[in-house]
DNA sequence: TACTGATTTGTAATCATTATAATATTGTAA
DNA sequence: TTACAATATTATAATGATTACAAATCAGTA
């Protein structure tokens, strides 16, 4: 899997200090970090950052595909991984934790067990899929 | 499948007239309206209504499982649609809308060949599963 | 009818995100 | 190196959805 630096070299992105931290932050992390945690780590390291920052570099990193946002607390904050091999996210209603769920599986029921089998309980499943319409396709 | 009425009542919830105007409007509806666009009709029909009830209704609406409410607009508004036979959600990015996919398959890549077969392009796919973590299961 | 608890309403507060404009930095060409 | 233009960063204001709150209203019961 090819790093988050490399995806944005190859691009040609101009590498800024600010835009190091956050990717150095980032690159393997599996805390699903939000915008408030990037820039509350990052300031220590670099005091001078702004959360505009952390938000339009989110966004550059998210628009390359080298980290994905998402959308599983279903108010407050967005959190954000490295787009890395693919896997699952469960989300603790008690602690608020997303969890990470290596497995390689596409069936529900087959990833439902395999969460279950890590001692986890699973109460509840969305699945959101994204593109263009038909219509919008059509009357392009 | 239950009715959102049937569910409200066999809970011995009283039925308010505002929450009937809700309730109303949502059953069988297939729009995934926000929070505005259930306020706006029911207005029409009721027009002293507060948001604030739409809130608090639809709360209790999804508390009952009776709807549920939907986070695939990464930002911006939830939606909600009532809790009917499976099926799933595909965001168009471009007019914005959510399109019911009236599916009853587990498996992610039958979903993604279901919707292209319906003339949509699927380009993404979140997966969110929710329950209580190993970690919270234990320590209760 | 009078009382009690639940519900609704209008408004204020909160909080994440986006927009904006001034300042600073970067890369490039002379 | 210096000058310049393009890009990025910063601080702050604006937006917009949601939540909190307290006063007013309503429903059910004694
Ligand atoms: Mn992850
Ligand atoms: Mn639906
Ligand atoms: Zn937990
Ligand atoms: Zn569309």
């Amino acid at each position: 899997m090819k790093s988050i630096r490399a995806i944005v070299e190859e691009e040609g992105i101009s590498l800024t200090p600010q835009r190091l931290a956050i990717i150095d932050f980032m690159e393997g992390n599996r805390t699903h970090p939000t915008v408030d945690e990037i820039y509350q780590d990052v300031k220590s390291m670099y005091p001078t950052i702004s959360k505009a920052t952390v938000y339009s570099t989110m966004q550059l990193l998210c628009e390359l595909g080298a980290v994905q946002e998402l959308s599983i607390r279903k108010r407050g904050e967005a959190c954000f991984d490295p787009r890395e091999n693919k896997h699952q996210h469960f989300l603790c209603r008690k602690c608020n934790r997303v969890i990470d769920i290596s497995v390689d599986l596409y069936d529900e029921e087959d990833i439902i067990k395999a969460i279950d089998s890590r001692g986890h309980r699973v109460e509840d499943v969305h699945s959101y899929f994204y593109g263009v319409c038909s219509d919008c396709i059509q009357s392009k």
